[in-house]
Parts: C-alpha cells; structure tokens; sequence
RNA sequence: GCCCUCGUAGCUCAGCCGGCAGAGCAACCGCCUUGUAAGUGGUCGGUCGUCGGUUCGAUUCCGACCGAGGGCUCCA
C-alpha cells in the first residue's frame, strides 16, 4: 500500500513543485521550441498579413514563427482584456510575446494573487471562444492621447512615437534613453505628421495601442493551448529607477499537444536542476549560515571539480602556458591603479583595514599577473608570456541574482593573462579561441554560440583603440569561421571581448567562455618590455577564462549530463555488488584490482538484497553495477550493469577491465 | 536592491476556520542470505527559519529580520 501511495505522492509534490515555475524564462539561457511548427495560417491571418507588412519583421526578430508570433501577441491582449475585467482600476503597459509565451505588465494597486491567475485564465479562455474579431485602426496622436488620456504610460509610449523614437511597445531590444516628456499640447502640424504611425488593435471590449500583427478572430486561438503561468515584479521599461510594474507571463502554442509537450520539457528541465541534483548526488550546497552565494563542495562534488581542473592544468601546460599562484587579497593602491575602485567597486567586497592600510578581496586575478609580468625587465624574445591560475575571486553580487552554482559571490576561474606584442595580437586571439573550443569539447560540449561584446558605457581608453581592438575580435571570429552575434556595450570597462556559449543536452545556452582584449591594463600599471630596436614597448594583453567559473561550470556539465557524469569524471565509477555475504570477499578482491587499475570503486556490503543495492547505485547514477555472486565468484567474472539499464551480461574481470580502462582514459562522454 | 511566493524530522511532504506535531524514505538495532530499480520487524529523530506582537493558549493570525524560489535589473 505504501508503495503506491508514495508513488502517487512523488508525482504530485513533481507536479506541485513544477506549478510555479512553469513560465518561468530559463536563467541564462533560451528554451528551444519543443517542435518546430507547420506554417499553416488560417484565412483571417492571410487578410491582415497584407496589411502590416511588418509581421513576418517582428517574428523574425522575435526569433518564432509569424504564425506563434500573431497568437501570443494576441493572447497578450485578450489577458490584458480579462484583467481590465476584474480590475478596471489596472493600467496596462506593455504586452509582448515572449519565446514560448507571452507577458503583460500592468499598474495595479495590489500583486496578482495565483488565486487571480486561475480566475483570468478562466476568464480568457471564455474570450477566446468568444469568436472575437481583432481589428486595426490608425487614429492621429490627438485620438490616441485622448483614448489613453488615464493612462500615463500609454500617454508616455505615444510621445515617444510622435518624438520619432520607434514604436517601443516593450518589444525592442532597447529601450529609448530619455525620459519622453510629459503629454502637452502640441503644434497642430506636428501631430498630423506623426499621426500616420499611430496604430490601436480592438478585440471585443479591449483597445491597445498596438502595432500588431494580430490573428484575424479569436477563433484562431486554440483555448487550450495556452496558461497563465507566474506573475512577477518588473520595472516599467526594464528601468529599475523607475515604477515596478505587475507582470502576468503565460505559454502559449498552436495546440494542446504543444503545450503538453513544452511541459514536458520543463519537467525535464526539473529533473537536471542542479540544486537538486547537487543533493540528491551529496555534491555541494550552499548555507544560510556561511553565506549567501557561498558554495560547500561535499567530497564527490569537489572530486568532479578537482578533477576538471587538473585536466585543464594539464592542457594549458602542454600549450604553453606558466602556472601562476597569488594571493586572495591586495592592497588598495593596486585596486585603483587597475581602475577596478572606479569602476567595479559597487561588486566588491568592502575594503579591511590593516596597518592603516586598506585591503581589497579580489573580484579579478588580473593585476596580480601583471605584477609577477613587472616584477622584472621583459624583453620581446619573452613574448608571449601566458599565465594561468585556476583563482578564487569573489565578487558582491545583489542578493536577487543569486541562483545555486550558476550565480555566485564567491568562485575560482580558470583565469589567463596572456602578455604580447601588437604583432603577436591576432595570432594569440586566434590560438585562444581555438584552444578554448578544444577544452569545452573536452567536456562533450559540441556546439557553440559566439557573441562579440563592444564597449559599455562605463569604460576607459580611447575610442580609437577600441574600435581596432573590436575589430581584431572579429577578423578572429571569422578567420575561425565561428558565426557570432553582436553583443553591443557588453564589454568589460577595459576592452572588447568574445563570449561563447555553449549548448548542452537540451538545447540551453550557457556562458561559460570568455576572451577579452585589453589594451588599458598595460597603459596603467606602466608595462612593457624590450623591442628589438632596444626601446621600451607596451605589450598588448588578452585575459581569458575557458570554463569561466568553476562553479559556473559545475552546473551546466551536471544539468548537461543530468548527473550522469562521463566516466572520467563520475566521482564513484564502479559500485561492486556482492549478492550474499559470502561473497564480500570476492567483491573485495574484485575492488583492489579495478583500484590497481586506477578505477574509483566501492562495494556494497550492506544487508539488503541485491535488488535494492542496484537501486541506490543506479538512482547515484554511479556508471557501472558489477554484480557478483556464485557464478562469477567461480569463474574469476562479474556481472556487468550499465547505469543506462543495459545488461552487459557476465564476463572475465579482465574484459572488464580492458572494456573500461580505455573509456575512462580516453574521457569518452559516454559509456 | 525591487515585486510576489515559500521556510514543519537528514530528504520528500501532510497538518481544514489557533487547543500541547504526522507519514514515507534515510539512519540505527534485529531477522532473512538473496540473481538485475525498494524483503521484513522494531527503534531513534522536530525549541514547526529567527525575533517580537495579538491571545487564556500560536506551527497556524500580525510585524520585522534571515534564507530560498520565480521574475525585474545586473553578470563569469
């Protein structure tokens, strides 16, 4: 009886514990569609695509099909109909389709409740089968301040349109900077000119300022393809200065079987959280007690790492680089000379008096490389130089943003500084990216997204280096034939960088990469080195960090591998299981050689059946179950196991062992 | 940092409108000596996140704080 009820209860507390986050947008990454969808469109759709030629645009920039992209802009509308229904008082905002679904942001006097969700989906899924029609109208700037005339973020939205700045509806990339000005009453030219762009989209009782595309009716809705999902704070235009608005996110797809099967996913999602697998595996947690952002690695956990490490040590010794060691903290000048007080103070850690001098944990291992590169005269018959060190930084992060290993205070990157002359640039960006790509498919990862990120706003050095630095990053990304995106303003303060991201398993996005170039650090602590011609030259500098974080790093191979670890990497490989007692010993003979051969291995000598000892080794996710008994105690064998389920049947240790061996030394991603 | 939700045994969770806390698993002690995902009996285990308030009485209601989760903003 037990046995069903708990079943039946770990289904619930899963479908329980997924409720609440079934909208949610994953951390750092892109949900992939679960199915690409048939471009089918139904008649209504066909009328209105005539007339906004813009549709298939904004689909395209919304990276989903116009088809999906109609439906959940709509969706948008029709809740922000079901809110107004309940709450007349709400002021609408923005309302755009998002990757699997849609939101809208509302003003309203108090938070939606999950009670509320219920209600509006209810209330929505009436409307859609209301057979509404949706219709577009162009109204001048006069009508549409007047149809907005209660709400200012409407009003705000529309001066924004006559001032010419784009229809920011909340569906560009980037908000407008400046604060439009209050609605005032304007020179009668003026408005007529704009008036042409203003554009309002009616269902049933609901009108929104609105540059569409829509679906024709709501019959094109399937009612039960979409759901409400969270609701959440969000700053009016993303801006945290100013109001915090009401968001409601729901999915949305074509049908029932789509959204069924986009849950599915997310449950899959859910069984590779790495919070949850990092306890259930006894990898590491994170105590309330030692710190927010602050990571535990438990042995098993801290062997997978250690070992990660140790691998990429090797690598970047064979390939020329020096092992470097420094310390955690530093004094206060060397901050300020970096710029880092200037422009990284706010992430970190409040300066400790000591001797009347302060001292600053480090966010970053840069300027401690340059001082060991300063500590004597360099000549160019040195250059290159690269130093890595695999270093503990820690970094004040807001308390918000902190999430399991993928968002940190306190982490060890993989962290190079390579010192060059301006001729030896390029070619080093090059050899970086290409030993980067070497060391991610080390770890199975195969495919890879590049971003090249240009300067923000706060930074130092002089537009004309950053714009050569930018564009040997891109003659880099292109020699290397790599496609990238254009990260604009992403940079560090002191240079341009390339970030990769790496797809895992599923399709997620993950940045773990990243290769910055650096022209300022050099200028700042006065380096340089010897040319040929005997002067005094500045060298160039790259910093780079392959895996990243650690930490970082960490989660995505175990969501990557869902804890099923590669068998170079699985803390234990090999769990032996003796079946009865008597043959412990026999177990324990088979261990001492599998150790001899420099496997990790256990036996499982307990009291339960061999049954349950499968169980607890398979639900460990521990690679392969020798079973032993009588037989294979006789015949100097073992009975083989895959985590996978797959019974390799019984064969001699020794096959065993030259099955195995092999696998692990060659860190094959699977068994 | 901001908005919302949550915080009960090592883990997963029950506990309706306030009346001195419950299950399964795990752990521990036995019995069973087992052939590919849970054999069986018993025992132990909780100041119900912390601190205040309301109340005759608070795990339950209210407030503050701490932490977590989902978002916003920010990033390796």
């Amino acid at each position: 009886m037990s046995r069903s009820q708990l079943g039946w209860n770990r289904v619930r507390s899963r479908w329980k514990a997924l409720r609440p986050k079934l909208g949610r947008k994953a951390f750092c990454f892109r949900l992939p569609l679960s199915s690409p969808l048939p471009a089918g469109e139904g008649s209504g759709v066909r009328e209105l695509r005539a007339k906004d030629k813009r549709g298939e645009q904004m689909a395209k920039q919304h990276n989903m099909p116009e088809e999906l992209y109609r439906l959940r802009h709509s969706l948008a509308h029709i809740l922000a109909q079901a809110v107004l229904e309940r709450y007349p008082e709400a002021q609408p905002t923005i309302g755009p389709p998002v990757e699997n679904g849609f939101y809208y942001d509302f003003a309203v006097a108090k938070p939606f409740t999950p009670e509320d969700l219920e209600v509006i989906e209810g209330r929505m899924k009436a409307i859609v089968k209301g057979r509404h029609a949706f219709t577009c109208r162009e109204v001048t700037v006069e009508e549409a301040r007047g149809l907005f005339a209660h709400n200012p973020f409407k009003l705000e939205l529309i001066e924004g349109l006559v001032a010419g700045q784009g229809d920011d509806m909340g569906e560009e990339e980037e908000p407008p900077p400046a604060p439009p000005a209050p609605p005032a009453p304007r020179p009668p030219g003026e408005g007529g000119k704009s008036a042409s762009a203003i554009s309002v989209y009616t269902q049933d009782t609901f009108t929104d300022l609105c540059r569409g595309p829509h679906v024709g009716s709501t019959q094109e809705i399937n009612p039960e393809g979409f759901k409400l999902t969270s609701t959440s704070g969000a700053y009016w235009r993303g801006d945290e200065h100013k109001a915090m608005l009401q968001r409601i996110y729901g999915v949305a797809f074509k049908t029932r079987q789509e959204l069924d099967d986009y849950l599915r996913l997310l449950e899959e999602i859910e069984k590779r959280d790495h919070r949850r697998l990092g306890k259930d595996l006894d990898l590491f947690h994170i105590d309330s007690t030692v710190g927010p952002g602050l990571v535990l690695w438990h042995p098993k956990g801290a062997l997978i790492k250690q070992m990660s490490e140790d691998f990429c040590r090797q690598e970047h010794l064979a390939n020329g680089y020096q092992i470097v060691s420094t310390p955690h903290v530093g004094r206060a000048v060397l901050w300020e000379t970096s710029g880092h007080l200037d422009f990284y103070k706010e992430n970190m850690y409040s300066a400790m008096e000591m001797d009347s001098t302060d001292y600053y944990v480090k966010p970053m291992n840069c300027p401690f490389h340059i001082m060991i590169y300063n500590s004597t005269i360099r000549s160019y018959r040195d250059l290159p130089i690269r130093y890595a060190e695999w270093g503990t930084v820690y970094r004040f992060e807001r308390a918000g943003v902190l999430h399991g290993l993928l968002r940190v205070r306190g982490f060890t990157q993989d962290d190079a500084h390579i010192f060059c002359s301006a001729a030896q640039m390029p070619a080093e960006i090059d050899r970086t990216l290409k030993f980067g790509l070497h060391i991610l498919r080390s770890f199975g990862f195969e495919r890879f997204n590049a971003y090249l990120a240009t300067r923000p706003v706060k930074s130092v050095g002089e537009a004309a280096r950053w714009d050569e630095a930018t564009e040997a990053l891109r003659h880099t990304l292109e020699r290397c034939e790599l496609p990238y995106e254009l990260d604009e303003g992403g940079g560090a303060f002191y240079g341009p960088k390339i970030d990769l991201k790496i797809r895992d398993a599923i399709g997620r996005e993950w940045q773990c990469s990243t290769i910055q170039f650096d022209f300022n650090l050099s200028e700042r602590f006065d380096m340089s080195f010897i040319n040929e011609k005997g002067e005094r030259e500045r060298p160039y500098m790259i910093h780079h960090a392959l895996l990243g974080s650690m930490e970082r790093f960490m989660g995505v191979l175990i969501e990557h591998y869902a804890g099923a670890f590669p068998l170079w990497l699985a803390p234990l490989q090999v769990m032996i299981i003796p079946i009865a007692d008597r043959h412990v010993a026999y177990a324990n003979q088979v261990a001492g050689q599998l150790q001899a051969n420099g496997m990790r291995v256990q036996v499982d000598d307990g009291a339960e059946r061999m049954q349950n000892k499968i169980r607890k080794a398979q639900s460990q996710k521990v690679p392969y179950m020798l079973v032993v008994g009588d037989k294979e105690q006789a015949a100097g064998a073992v009975a083989v196991r895959l985590r996978t389920g797959e019974d390799l049947k019984t064969m001699p240790l020794e096959q065993f062992i030259a099955h195995a061996v092999p696998i692990m030394k060659s860190r094959a991603a699977s068994l």
